[in-house]
DNA sequence: CGAAACGTGCGCAAGAGTGCGCGATTATGC
DNA sequence: GCATAATCGCGCACTCTTGCGCACGTTTCG
């Protein structure tokens, strides 16, 4: 009894919404079915908008936006405007780095009056040159495409501040083992940023959903608010909510 | 197992997003396929609107309108050149805040293995972004538009940072006033950043040439070299020399 | 039970992408 | 202003992918 069709079409779409992209090739051997058969079921696929077919595979298909002329993916518009939802007027709010943190920091100009401290260069940099909110950033070495600011001045800074909310995005948010981070140097940060937030919000982007990352944070416990995108498989969301932690689809 | 096409076409954009251009060499030994393919790739992605094409590479098509549309000063690129030629190679260097900082830390990407220092948001910005140099940021509140961190946590950080020179923008510099600024909490943190270098280099935009700002930072001796535009009116800088301070015009 | 619908695998010609070489074009140094 | 070097556009051969028709097995109904 070979799998079934629809469980193998599912599984492709969750393939294509973790990964980028998926070859043809890849997915037949993956399957152990023929090509032709991977491609008539990109085919349809396709046509239910649920990837984009392109040659020699699929990618996910990105539904993008424009704000303020940037083009930003609809999937982290709508995580970011569901954070800034969350936040009150006149609250001191922490942003780590990375893209969906940055988008959260552009949806967060319609709040009014807010104390923003971060350790994410693109966030800070726009912050500053888009919003009127007050500023701070945490000293430290910057560290990757993302500019995160890490090291001893980072915890230098941490341990004179304090925020009602810390959002952080992390790239691995699973129920048995816990907030994770691709680098270990951001993770030590997160660490400290647990303690020093009234409340704890992770964003995680869909295709992370469910990993485990090399260095561990906190157990998931830690997390008050975990926001995913609606494509999170449902498996997932069931594990979260059985441990306690208050999950937000966007 | 090659990567897929449009997933090679994909990057290119973020890449051009990322960056301001990208040169086809760059793009052809970056991905490890022909000059050739990168071009058809470029030529498609133009006609789709998704940067514009230029001899040698390609530049982002939006850049007029927002994100770089920084017209650039012929006099500041001059005085950014003239500053960056007199770094030398492995130096450690602190760049304070402001456009013509900013445009000293563009002109230091051709001088390689750097540690950057800095309070100017724009300036880790682009540094983070468009470099390959260390880059330390000095923690504290952003004030202005110029995004220039100042307060207790920028003094904190800088009592545990050494440069082999300091870079800063300042908006005036007289040989009888000293040198001054319109900031300040911007003038305390010069004040200690005239300490922890070996070589202060001042810039001063040439219309501020000679003037006195309210905030009063240091004797204009304190100052090692003075970098302005050509345009300067000869009696200050005869006034200069006659302090031995050491004038560099660009 | 049998027909229709669906999914699957295989073969084959057309299409897309890639690398290489050539002459023409453009940028850059003196 | 000219010479050198880099880049460009184009055609060709090659590989991989694609789309299509056809045959076979399975499931769904009347």
């Amino acid at each position: 009894m070979p799998t079934l069709t629809a469980e193998r079409r599912d599984a492709i779409v969750a393939l294509v919404a973790r990964q980028r992209a998926v070859r043809v090739a890849e997915l037949a051997t993956h399957f152990g079915v023929d090509v032709s058969t991977i491609r008539r079921d990109l085919q349809r696929l396709d046509e239910q908008g649920k990837l984009q077919r392109v040659h020699g595979g699929a990618v996910a298909s990105e539904d993008r936006s424009t704000l303020g002329g940037v083009v930003v993916l609809e999937q982290e518009m709508r995580i970011g405007r569901a954070v800034a939802d969350m936040v009150d007027d006149g609250e001191t709010i922490f942003l780590g780095p990375g893209t969906l943190a940055l988008q959260v920091a552009r949806s967060l100009v319609l709040v009014p009056q807010l104390t923003i401290v971060t350790n994410g260069l693109q966030v800070a940099h726009w912050v500053a040159a888009n919003t009127a909110h007050t500023l701070i950033v945490t000293g430290g070495q910057a560290e990757g495409v993302d500019g995160g600011l890490v090291g001893h001045l980072t915890r230098a800074a941490l341990s004179s501040l304090r925020a009602d909310r810390v959002i952080l995005e992390l790239s691995g948010v699973s129920a048995v083992g816990g907030l994770t981070d691709d680098d270990l140097a951001q993770a030590e940060i997160a660490q400290m940023l647990l303690e020093i937030g009234a409340e704890v919000i992770a964003l995680v982007p869909v295709e992370r959903v469910g990993r485990v990352a090399a260095a561990f944070i906190a157990p998931i416990t830690e997390a008050d608010v975990v926001v995913t995108g609606r494509e999170a498989p449902s498996a997932f969301l069931w594990d979260l909510s059985e441990s306690g932690v208050k999950v937000v689809l966007a």
